[in-house]
DNA sequence: AGGTGCATGTAACAGGTTACATGATTAA
DNA sequence: TTAATCATGTAACCTGTTACATGCACCT
């Protein structure tokens, strides 16, 4: 009986190729179900698009983590995967992983109000459309967080995380907007 | 004279591009400088590296946004960039632009909680990982906080935004991984 | 003499979005 | 019958990173 070697060499996943094996351990089995998923729930922090999506199925099935059958619904062509026993493993090595976890952030809101001091007469606006935006976040987010509940640990902690961390910054607007209004008022 | 018309057809700009026009604005003035001011201040919210900026700078010179003159210092070659009139007025319509400013996140730390229902035994190592990452973002932040406090109000803003921003989700690991460890405790 | 910082630049690659094409099924 | 939803897929494009090459200036 062959035992697993915690010395083996990663299996190296793209970033897409991540979010596939983890929604389909999840339950998600088609490329749409996949993209429809993201989109209403870790759209937050991750997104995904068809033009990754279906190239990186066909790369991971060559590869051997994910097999795919041919499951139409009518006459509707669909294909269901499922993980293979390497694409199970990738996950849980990836997910087990030491490296510190990736993090890119581009958020044109805090670049504007970086450089407001080029249009200062408009810094309180480019705050409000950021709490605005943060306010639009937070309804969505918001509206499937019942629904979330129900589901597994880890996507209901990253809901929460996301509500907390949205909350957050619409409070620090809301203070900044005051303070701006309060420094106009002064002069 | 000329009345500006604020029907103007809006000059687009890459994202680079509003990059650069606001270092100049700033006072940064060559790519080396722009360069190393955003990886020591913006880079939390926004990166930008030498592959992008060199021809970006080439193609807003082209377009007539900025200006160039070559300013050696001694015999090291070093071209310093102006804004133009042109460039001045693009920054500003960019600033005062009412769009939703756009906001992209790509957090693997928060993927791997999301899909950590694969591996529950990792999930309190995922959101440890997820804090010593925050600590040491935090760390670096705190590092140009004096300096900042001098600068412009728009750049010290978003340091300030940062740093709260970085201290709660700091504040939600701990009391994440302590939940998690008493869950653990119970069985 | 050697390391660090200043300074510019590019080629190869990676990763991702947008827009489009196609067509079946289902609910109003 | 028509709109929305389910479902797959790709080509063109955009944006950005990595790794490398080059060389001067300054400090120790």
């Amino acid at each position: 009986m062959p035992v697993p070697d915690p010395q083996l060499p990663a299996v190296e996943l793209t970033p897409t190729g991540r979010v596939i094996l983890g929604m389909i351990a999840f339950g998600k089995r088609t490329g749409y179900e996949i993209k429809t998923f993201v989109d209403r729930t870790a759209r937050y922090f991750w997104a995904a698009s068809y033009g990754q999506i279906y190239p990186e199925l066909k790369r991971l099935e060559d590869r051997g983590l994910i097999r795919g059958r041919p499951e139409p619904s009518g006459g509707r062509a669909r294909t269901v995967y499922e993980l293979t026993q390497a694409g199970t493993a990738a996950l849980e090595q990836w997910l087990g992983s030491e490296d510190t976890p990736s993090y890119e952030l581009r958020d044109e809101g805090m670049l504007k109000l970086f450089f407001s001091d080029s249009l200062p007469e408009r810094r309180i606006e480019i705050v409000r459309a950021i709490r605005a935006r943060e306010e639009r976040d937070l309804a969505h987010l918001r509206s499937i967080e019942p629904h979330a509940s129900k589901g597994p640990t880890g996507s209901y902690l990253t809901l929460q995380m996301g509500i907390g961390l949205t909350e957050w910054t619409i409070k620090w607007c809301e203070a900044t907007e005051r303070q701006l209004a309060a420094e106009t008022e002064e002069e």
